[in-house]
DNA sequence: GCCAACGTTGGC
DNA sequence: GCCAACGTTGGC
């Protein structure tokens, strides 16, 4: 199957960029809504995802990749049916992209991230991911 | 099975 | 701090 690509959020002071690139990989855990669930089991290895700051930056700050496909998220509760990733920094965004940019962007409206807002893992298309690449090598989005 | 109440997320 | 979106819960 061709690579995949994905958003994942975190607040940065639950869990940000730096500390993921500190620690060298992450288990994505703590993701308690279906839909999030249903993105990470689809993920393979290989897989890319930006990491989205919410709530503080409003805004992607890098690429991680996927080392783990989904298993039972060890900080839920014995037989309850969430689920973990293992990631690991690729590398940080020459310039983060910002919500605004994203928003500002016609190519870029259909996004999970926009339509669903409060979806902490979501799909991007390979055009998506293309486009915000693009955005992210310019100084202003 | 419907729906109102309530809690959480996340942008503004 | 407010509010919209949306998921969950509980009464009926």
């Amino acid at each position: 199957m061709a690579k995949q690509y994905w958003l994942m959020k975190s607040e940065p002071d639950a869990y940000a960029w730096d500390q993921l690139v500190h620690d060298g990989t992450g288990m994505w855990d703590g993701v308690r809504n279906h839909t999030a669930k249903l993105n990470m089991m689809a993920m393979k290895v290989g897989d890319e995802a930006f990491f989205y700051h919410s709530n503080i930056g409003k805004e992607c700050v890098g690429i991680m990749r996927v080392t783990e496909e989904s298993f039972p998220d060890p900080t839920a509760e014995p037989g309850s049916p969430w689920v973990v990733v293992r990631v690991a920094p690729v590398r940080a965004l020459t310039h983060p992209v910002t919500l605004a940019a994203i928003k500002a962007d016609p190519k870029l409206a259909d996004m999970d991230l926009i339509r669903q807002s409060r979806l902490s893992v979501g799909r991007v298309t390979p055009d998506e991911w293309k486009h915000i690449l693009k955005k992210s090598e310019k100084a202003e989005g």
